[in-house]
DNA sequence: CCTCATTATTTTAGAGCTAAATAAAAAGTG
DNA sequence: CACTTTTTATTTAGCTCTAAAATAATGAGG
């Protein structure tokens, strides 16, 4: 074996380990901001994230979203969406409503408490995740933009969608 | 409001709304990537997430490690680490130890099984994880991780370990 | 009409995960 | 040494999530 060969050997081992390298220190971030925004939700609001979540969807959304919609944009199962608006709907916070063009469809919406509710969460919560990133430049949060960005489209581009 | 204030309080919203975005981008890309590898782990190997880092873990560390340890490298509660030990043990892939310097603890341990089990998903796994990052340089990759880097930090630096 | 494939939601079974409570051993303190 | 606090693992109750099956409505073709 040549020396170039070697060398490419080794970049390219390196390489492999520097993606492994990059996935793990990503999980760990995305896992310690997650764990930190869980329990302040429940400290602080009694609720949970994916409950969070799927209020802010419909907040984006004043004239509602099916039960599939709410599954892809949550990036969840739609038998998960169904137990998660279960509660929200016994709490009030939420109204499931039939839609007129579909029979098959269910429409959910946010009750007016369930707006009243949600925004004065969503200030709190928009206050946390600037706390989370404030370590990092506008300059810096702006490429980890584009370059998850770029990492995003990649994933959605090939195969397993 | 002179212009110059007005400037600066548009920019520091902005600057908010920016933290979100790149939030939920970071997220969104997180669970693709996740959600990719647990359907290949579950169609190739019938086997789950959590499962394979229980044993990456043990894989690094032939010495063993106890249920403590475990849980904070996985970032999961001890309970947790206890129910999927539980089911690798019955699967023959780990063993549970006693710690001749401590009656409380429990070192955990890959049986050889374990060792080879583990070994054969391991390669294909990276594999996986190079495949989902190539659609960034090495130079991109290398960014990426120095940023999450300085991410990480900030986020354990600070309050709420 | 009537079937057949598709689409939308719910239901079900089981793993994952947390927080809190428990039990046992170790470590610190007067 | 006795007493208290801390540490370590397990157990328990309850929510979260998935995959797969069950319901039910739509739409296309014959």
């Amino acid at each position: 074996m040549t020396t170039l060969e070697k060398d490419l050997e080794t970049r390219l081992a390196e390489d492999h380990h520097q993606a492994i390298k990059l996935w793990l220190r990503m999980l760990t971030c995305t896992n310690l901001i997650t764990g930190k925004i869980r329990g302040r939700l429940r400290e602080n609001f009694a609720t949970t994230l994916p409950r969070f979540d799927l209020l802010a969807q419909l907040e984006r959304h004043p004239e509602g979203l099916r039960m599939g919609e709410l599954s892809q944009r949550m990036m969840v199962t739609t038998g998960n969406v169904t137990g998660i608006a279960d509660q929200l709907e016994a709490e009030g916070l939420v109204r499931r409503e039939a839609d007129p063009k579909d029979r098959r469809s269910v429409v959910l919406r946010l009750t007016p408490k369930g707006q009243a509710v949600f925004s004065a969460m969503a200030k709190v919560h928009e206050g946390w995740v600037i706390e989370f990133f404030e370590g990092l430049s506008t300059e810096e949060k702006e490429t980890l933009y584009a370059l998850l960005g770029k990492l995003k489209r990649h994933l959605n581009g090939r195969r397993s969608p």
